[in-house]
DNA sequence: AAAAATCGCAACCGCTCTCAC
DNA sequence: GGTGAGAGCGGTTGCGATTTT
């Protein structure tokens, strides 16, 4: 036995939703809020809509200062970076670009940005990459770095947690050769052109599935944005001299994401990584492509 | 000019998670 | 602890618009 329908399917309007519809919505929630029940409030505001549908139309298209279309160069390269870090979780992804909703970031990369960077992406290096290995570090906040674990798994990364240090969880993600040279990871071979993985990234990142603020919601997701994860990764080739390879001569020596976040409290740990793990850290090639199989 | 193919995006579906009871 | 309802999420679909043949 299936559960229970959110809504009477027979009774509700589906498909395209019209300004009048649109109006109805955004004047109930103007006036009202959305009383934190979408299911009743299709009904309240007096339409014939299913609340999971309403939810969907306020958050993708009618709530105030949503951009559309038109993503920049820099929304490009934030996509691809968590792309790469995290994979489809696009939720997250949006949360890091203000306006932008999760459905669009999530359209952008399957219909452009995706095969955009099939064709600037490995096939233009000069030589092919053998793997990447990034180190990332986590504040010790279990249920974030749960999910953050969860987010690894899912992705193309193949995660290995190889410790803490300094009360901070640190684990290695790899990227195997087969991968560099598909689709799905080409935006690293992009990002690299782009941005030294020899210096880190520090992002804010809201995670999803924690509740409780849907009025303070800054996301373009429907998640609410509400955690806090400072995550700091620090990327390096593990095979041969990436740094050489891609940034030869490079003057971009700037972190990536400049987000005002405080960098202080991480730069201990970014030390130590730097000077003793990531060194000593290699790719089981073999698990890791194992690994991405399973997922492609 | 018309038909076919492809693209882009809004909307839907179904699953998981959380929370209240 | 078990259960049901609602919210959130990512994948998929449907269809109008655009491009190609």
């Amino acid at each position: 036995m299936g559960r229970a329908p959110c809504c009477d399917k027979e009774n509700v309007k589906r498909g395209p939703w019209s300004p009048e519809e649109d109006a109805k919505l955004k004047e109930y929630i103007d006036k009202s809020g959305t009383g934190g029940n979408w299911i009743a409030l299709p009904q309240k505001a007096g339409l014939r809509r299913c609340g999971k549908s309403c939810r969907l139309r306020w958050l993708n298209y009618l709530r105030p200062n949503i951009k559309h279309g038109d993503f920049t160069d820099d929304e490009d390269r934030i996509i691809c970076s968590l792309f790469a870090s995290i994979g489809s979780r696009w939720s997250i992804i949006a949360a890091q670009l203000p306006g932008r909703t999760d459905n669009d970031i999530k359209n952008y990369w399957n219909t452009k940005l995706k095969k955009k960077l099939i064709g600037t992406g490995a096939a233009e290096h000069k030589k092919p990459l053998q793997s990447y290995t990034s180190i990332s570090v986590f504040e010790p906040s279990s249920r974030t770095s749960a999910y953050q674990y969860g987010a690894v798994e899912h992705s193309y990364y193949t995660t290995t947690p190889i410790g803490s240090l300094s009360g901070y969880e640190i684990f290695s993600s790899s990227v195997p050769s087969t991968l560099l040279n598909t689709s799905s990871c080409s935006s690293i071979n992009n990002i690299q052109e782009g941005h030294n993985l020899h210096n880190y990234q520090v992002q804010e990142s809201s995670f999803p599935r924690f509740r409780g603020h849907e009025a303070a919601s800054c996301t373009s997701s429907d998640g609410d944005g509400s955690s806090s994860t400072n995550q700091f990764s620090y990327g390096k080739d593990v095979e041969h001299d990436l740094q050489n390879y891609v940034y030869n001569g490079a003057d971009d020596q700037k972190p990536y994401n400049e987000n005002p976040l405080d960098y202080s409290s991480l730069e201990e740990i970014k030390q130590l990584i730097s000077t003793n793990m990531c060194n000593n850290f290699f790719v089981d090639e073999n698990k890791t492509d194992e690994k991405v199989a399973h997922y492609t």
